[in-house]
DNA sequence: CATGAATGAGTCTTCATTCAT
DNA sequence: AATGAATGAAGACTCATTCAT
């Protein structure tokens, strides 16, 4: 089990310096230090700093989180629900998670292994964007006429975009009234 | 005059390689291999790889692109304007620039001059959005409660997030069509 | 007891290896594998890397195999004799062993302890040599006036040199036949 | 030509280096400091280590050299020449060849690209060789019952078994007193 | 005795940058 | 203005060796 924490230890100290350098800039040797340990030992549980890397974002990629399960009573509910989408993801992340998603993002357009698990991961939440949606039209507090699969695409869309946003140094009340204003606007033509 | 036009070249150039392997794996000789030059001659154009780096950004930056001047003259010809927003906008880059402009986004989260200039230029596109949000609201096609500087922002994020998408693999028409279900909805809601 | 055994399975993993990968190319770690045991214990029976090898030369070095001592009854049986001696040699041997020696004889021309040790064997062997040649001069086999000191060494060098040609790929019968040939024309030539 | 220049200097340095400390243990930096240039210039001219080795491997293979195309007048001159052979051949390589010879005969075990281009060059020199002994045939020098073709070897590896011994410290007229003795004693067994 | 985790010096290789021509 | 040879700092990765358990 000492082992297992190493390893722990290990991969909280790339996220890390990933979230500060980017995957080019950081340094083997600097993720060693962070946590006392020389260079060497990394290369006794990752192979290389790419398998590190892409242990890492394997890590994120299969934490599927499902804040969306929750059911509002009212149609109310429901746009107050969404507006809140957005505190309650970013309580969910440790700080910096941002950070490397983002690297990971970067990285997946070049690195073919983690395209795919990305791309797969995202299926995965539009599954559920798309589940939750559909649960809306079903009780009636969304028109039946409209492009579930597409407005997934478009939440999900408009997320990223405001966590780039954040990164680029908006500030978060701002992203985050961004988000809501999106949602009541984009519930109201919805409903 | 000459002088200008080697300096286009090499930036062209540079768009280009930093576009495929972004801005760490791009090497100078790859830019200058690519027009013929050697890589000495690039240094008498840009002092460094960053420089060179941040003159297109600055170049894409300084860009401002306002295709929301044009006044729809009814409701519903403005949410088909708004759908057809995505087709537009892609039309004016080249192919590749939106991967550039990934490149200075994750860059800007790093380099301070970056950071700066492209935060004003947020800001500018910021005002063309609201500006025209404002507009329609005045024309009575929007609700005037409505919070036109969040929504501003939302719409921004979305068009980001959209774009890394579509970097990421997610195929053009069905990004296309997310844009296009978001603005229905969201100017229904507004309207 | 128990501590011979395992220095005993040491030596043969460690000669497997060195014969595989050479002596700059082996990993002490994958000496240790072969036998099941930890890096670590290696160093509980030898003190490097370099002990190992120079421990397995002397291994070799003190195996001085005499395979001259059996007198012919007749000169045809003398040449008939030589000619099986390639056949005899190599059923000594484990398989690999060439290799070893070879790596041995590679490293001796850098390691003063090692290059004194098997010269002291090469002395060792060509007096072997030079007093079955003294044999046969004296039973009247070979002509008195050969120089019988010369013809050791030329013996041992072309046994050496056609061990290294197998090495490199000339198939065995090709170098039994040259081995053949040779003793035929020089016994021919000395009687 | 500059350029070619300095790609045989550092040829020149490489065969030192490799020489003295065989190829594991040749550093790069080494080879540069010969001839006051930088680790970075080598790879401007050969990709990587092996590539400098295998270049310069390639530099001895093509030098096929041909020492036996003149015809002794009588069979005694034969004898004679093959005893000067020896000391025809030491006199065409610089000092030092040998030992890289060696390095690549040790490589050439595990590198396949070596493997094969020294297999062609013994071929040839096999050929060569078979050659010679053909024509003192034809002139009735030697028995025509006498197999060419694995003397050929024979001869060829008690050539490599000196040369080796030589390197193992082997003295230089032990040496050559043993060829003599040998090609007189095989000689006259042949003729 | 045995282990195996940890070490860190050592090496190859890359590449932005310089500068003599 | 242009070249391209040369540089050397930087960084990933390896592996013999040590030592606490």
């Amino acid at each position: 089990m000492h082992k297992a924490e190493v390893r722990d230890r290990i991969i909280h100290a790339a996220i890390e310096s990933f979230s500060q350098a980017g995957f080019d800039r950081t340094k083997m040797d600097d993720i060693a230090r962070r946590i006392g340990l020389s260079k060497g030992t990394l290369y006794l549980y990752f192979k290389s700093k790419e398998d590190l890397f892409i242990a890492i974002s394997e890590h994120y990629i299969n934490q599927l989180r499902e804040p969306l399960d929750a059911e509002a009573p009212t149609r109310e509910d429901l746009v107050a629900d969404a507006e809140q989408f957005y505190e309650t993801f970013r309580k969910i992340g440790r700080p910096g998670d941002d950070r490397v998603i983002f690297e990971m993002l970067v990285e997946s357009t070049r690195n073919p292994r983690l395209k795919k698990a990305m791309h797969e991961h995202r299926l995965r939440v539009h599954g559920v964007i798309v589940s939750y949606l559909q649960r809306q039209v079903e009780r009636g507090f969304f028109r039946s006429d409209i492009d579930i699969d597409s407005l997934a695409w478009a939440f999900m869309s408009a997320w990223v975009g405001l966590t780039i946003y954040k990164l680029c140094g908006v500030s978060e009340p701002t992203v985050k009234k961004a988000w809501a204003s999106m949602m009541r606007a984009a519930y109201a033509g919805m409903g």
